[in-house]
DNA sequence: TTTTGAGTTGTTCGA
DNA sequence: GTCGAACAACTCAAA
């Protein structure tokens, strides 16, 4: 017996449930579909990041990957008939998009025989498993993470020690397209692709980082985070992978290091039972707030040119590097949408297009966090002050003169004042867009007249 | 059923 | 400089 092993954000080897069902199965295909509706609405780096997590998944899978480009409701079908498979193995996709696109597929297989097999999903915890006592899913965050560590997970899946692969011609042309995007002008340093590289990561982290990791990951100004977002991403490492390794370790940053895993699952599980919120508010009964547009805020904003030393140095980061230090996320997207009033999305689809480990969960429900749209009745109040942020997260300013160079003449924390220095603007940074004080008060006006009206 | 208390990530003001 | 209170009202989990 043959079965496809179609691969999508499990891009990896080692603790791989369907891989395993697939195996039992007898010969297996390891397949990636290049989709264009995916593909082509990534970002340069995610495309380059995910080109190069292929290839070295090709590597991993003993050069056995076959990778087709087109439609998945085609192409899987097609490769079923021509490799003579009896079923179709994956990973539970519970994002709105691919969910569909699973269900198109699995119905154009079963006018096929094909059987459709899940195992398993890029979460310690499946999306919508986690009920409390009236079988309802959380929208609160601290309960969820009490009854997700209650409902525990499986332990590492045991990898297959001898696989029978079955083979296919891949589609040159798709692989020639992922070249050109590993390889695009004007890409930033990635990280090592692979899983080797995802586990050496996270081993160093786990003996360099992890006790620090309570104190030092709001902190931009330092190494202090595991940087395994991007292979989170694809599924490159599982996250019941680091869940396994972190048991036993009783310091404080493992706790921390679980909670912060607990916040991927719980924006999943909330899109899961929520899927339009992916682009609209999750709580469309606030009233309607007034939001601004103006194309020349947005794009000083975009630039990282807000004249806020913090701020832009986080969106030149991410400019720069396709990634952006957590707490840099939240301060410059409470600058757009309550300094700018600017309604999420539009700093959402910035972020996506960007982040190399732009994930569409954290992402989009993080943006509703801080526009206030979003899970937790958190006080309407909560705006981001983008200099005290920047004096309690970034002290000597280190980070700031890291990433805009016209403020490298200022020492210390007068770095993120140069409106206070006689020489602040010697090299031409920006002189503020807008005064933060003003646009706090008038984010506050217009979230309580759009609770009055 | 009703009640109670908590809710990632903040800021400002005044003592 | 430090510290606590105030900043809405509401949702939701749990007792």
């Amino acid at each position: 017996m043959t079965s496809i092993l179609w691969l999508r954000r499990d891009l990896r080897r080692a603790d791989h449930p369907a891989l395993a069902a697939a195996h039992s199965d007898g010969d297996v295909l390891p397949v990636f579909v290049l989709d264009p509706a995916i593909y082509d609405s990534a970002g340069a780096v995610r495309q380059a990041w995910l080109a190069r997590s292929l290839r070295a998944l090709h590597d991993s899978y003993d050069g056995r990957l076959c990778l087709r480009h087109g439609k998945p409701e085609q192409v899987i079908p097609e490769l079923a008939k021509e490799v003579g498979a009896t079923a179709v193995h994956v990973s539970t996709e519970t994002e709105p998009d691919g969910a569909l696109r699973d269900k198109r597929v699995r119905a154009a297989l079963a006018d096929h025989q094909i059987a459709w097999v899940e195992t398993g999903s890029p979460y310690a915890v499946t999306p919508g498993r986690v009920r409390n006592a009236q079988g309802h899913p959380y929208r609160v965050f601290t309960p969820f993470s009490r009854a997700w560590r209650e409902h525990g997970w499986r332990g590492p899946s045991v990898e297959p020690k001898r696989l029978s692969f079955a083979t296919a011609e891949s589609d040159d042309t798709a692989w020639a397209t992922l070249d050109d995007a590993a390889t695009a002008d004007g890409l930033p340093d990635l990280p090592e692709p692979g899983e080797r590289a995802a586990m050496q990561r996270w081993h160093d982290f786990l003996d360099d980082g992890l006790a620090h990791y309570a104190a030092d990951r709001d902190r931009p100004d330092r190494d202090g985070t595991s940087r395994l977002s991007p292979y989170l991403k694809f599924g490159v490492v599982h996250p019941r992978t680091l869940l396994a390794d972190l048991v036993g370790r009783s310091a404080k940053g493992a706790d921390r290091y679980g909670t912060e895993l607990a916040w991927r699952e719980f924006y999943a599980d909330v899109l899961h039972h929520n899927p339009d919120s992916l682009w609209h508010d999750l709580r469309g009964d606030l009233g309607a707030i007034a939001y601004d547009d103006d194309p020349d805020l947005i794009e000083a904003w975009r630039q990282g040119r807000t004249g806020y030393p913090f701020v832009d140095a986080g969106l030149r980061q991410l400019l720069a590097m396709g990634w952006m230090h957590n707490r840099v996320r939240m301060v410059t997207a409470s600058f757009l949408a309550k300094d700018l009033h600017v309604w999420w999305p539009a700093g959402a689809k910035h972020f996506l297009n960007h982040l190399i480990d732009g994930d569409l969960a954290s992402n989009n429900h993080g943006w509703q966090w801080v526009a206030g749209t979003g899970t937790d009745a958190a006080p309407y109040f909560r705006v981001f002050n983008p200099v005290t942020q920047g004096q309690k997260f970034d002290p000597d300013g280190s980070y700031v003169r890291r990433w805009v160079p016209e403020l490298r003449h200022l020492d210390g924390a007068d770095a993120h004042e140069p409106w206070q220095q006689p020489d602040g603007y010697a090299h031409d940074y920006p002189q503020r867009i807008v005064d933060h004080a003003e646009q706090r008060r008038e984010a506050l006006d217009r979230l309580a007249a759009a609770k009055a009206g």
